[in-house]
DNA sequence: TCTGGGGTCCTAGGACCC
DNA sequence: TCTGGGGTCCTAGGACCC
């Protein structure tokens, strides 16, 4: 019999800075943005937040407006990292068997670790334990006999709690449940569940695969039949890899001037390109995202080469093409984003990426990057990005 | 109350090939 | 001389997750 725990940080960001703040200890705290900024979301509420309505991606402004009181702050990714490989040395130490889902959450497999930690329940508690002693933070804890089920049982258990389903039993647990609790089925599947009257996973447990197909489509219509079953989940049993790198921008005012947005978009073939440079990926596709202020309408645009991109400029100039191809003039730009689609480096053609043409460009490309991982503070940029600072 | 950023996966249509 | 069918790649858009 397998045996899955699912462990999911509490709160993690606002924890985070309550750990590194005593002072912020009891308070509500709000990561995601100061209440002044624009068009910033709430990435992570306290629970004494929470009691105060403040909710994940609710504007800064409004959380403001609930909670005038909070303590507000825009977020430090790179100690969150931080935090999250100490969290997941604890899960390593239980298994080796850790499926690693986001930042803060991650699947164990404790099948067959009985004689090391004891029964299941007792070793989920030795986890949270664990963890709360080494890196003081606190974790809810979902057990059952597949990741799927496990995953829905540490949202049942939040915050610092233990669900357990008992094997055997996942269908019934399931079945209790109303149809809000599906992961996998977000806003639009609701309102589908709601406009049929369906409100719990009872209703859509009396119904074939093939009408679930009919009604939602044969990959959810499938997924849904089993997970109201309390089966796992195809897609968790896929070990997936990274397909896309990208990075987007929204801008507090919405962007008219097109020097300026094209200044935009050269930051952002910059990150992307030198994250990509870090990997052992190369890309022939590239990809970008407008959105516009009027009507927060967003389209994009992708394009495919026959061959692997070699330089940042090369980069920059295809989306540049992208984007003046789909741009539509006088709008304002809200979003501006810029990707990459990866794909294995392919050796026999790595020379490809080293002719002549590109060598200069690459190396000068090479030394910015190094300079710039070794003092990140001198921030050491092509001169568009130094005119974009200034004005 | 206007709605972040970084991802994955699915659908649908067109091009192209056999 | 009326236009099969399956596989694969590409593009656009959308749903969903944390």
């Amino acid at each position: 019999m397998k045996c899955f725990i699912h462990a999911d940080m509490d709160a993690f960001y606002a924890s985070v800075e309550q750990l590194d703040h005593p002072e912020y200890r009891g308070k509500p705290v709000i990561v995601g943005g100061l209440p002044g900024d624009r068009r910033s979301v709430v990435s992570t509420a306290s629970y004494e937040a929470r009691r105060y309505g403040v909710r994940s991606a609710m504007p800064i402004v409004q959380a403001a407006r609930l909670c005038p009181g909070g303590v507000f702050i825009r977020g430090n990714m790179e100690r969150y990292r931080e935090k999250s490989r100490e969290v997941m040395d604890v899960f390593a130490g239980f298994s080796p068997e850790v499926r690693q889902l986001s930042v803060d959450e991650a699947f164990i497999d404790i099948t067959g670790t009985e004689k090391l930690f004891g029964p299941p329940e007792e070793t989920a508690r030795k986890l949270k334990r664990r963890v709360r002693e080494e890196t003081g933070l606190t974790v809810s804890a979902g057990l059952a006999s597949n990741k799927y089920v496990a995953k829905i049982a540490s949202g049942m258990s939040k915050p610092d709690g233990l669900f357990a389903v008992p094997p055997g039993g996942e269908a019934a647990f399931m079945l209790g449940l109303p149809v809000g609790k599906i992961w996998g089925a977000g806003a639009k599947t609701q309102e589908a569940f709601a406009r049929r009257g369906y409100t719990t996973c009872a209703d859509l447990h009396q119904f074939s695969e093939d009408v679930l197909a009919g009604m939602f489509g044969d990959s959810l219509g499938a997924f849904l039949y089993r997970a109201v079953r309390g089966e796992e989940a195809e897609t968790f049993e896929t070990e997936r890899g990274t397909h896309s790198m990208s990075a987007e921008r929204t801008f507090p005012f919405d962007l008219y001037d097109e020097f300026e947005i094209e200044t935009q978009l050269f930051a952002l073939a910059s990150e992307v390109f030198f994250r990509l440079l870090q990997t052992s990926f190369q890309s022939r596709t590239v990809f970008i995202k407008i959105r516009y202020g009027e009507g927060f309408y967003t389209e994009g645009g992708q394009e495919t080469f026959r061959d692997p991109l070699g330089t940042l400029n090369e980069f920059y100039e295809k989306l540049l093409a992208l984007f003046r191809k789909k741009y539509r003039p006088g709008k304002g730009v809200r979003l501006l984003g810029a990707g990459a689609a990866l794909e294995a480096r392919n050796p026999a053609r790595q020379g490809e990426l080293f002719d002549e043409s590109n060598e200069k460009q690459r190396r000068l490309e090479q030394s910015i990057l190094e300079i710039n991982a070794q003092f990140p503070q001198a921030a050491l940029r092509r001169g568009r990005l130094i005119t974009l600072r200034r004005r």
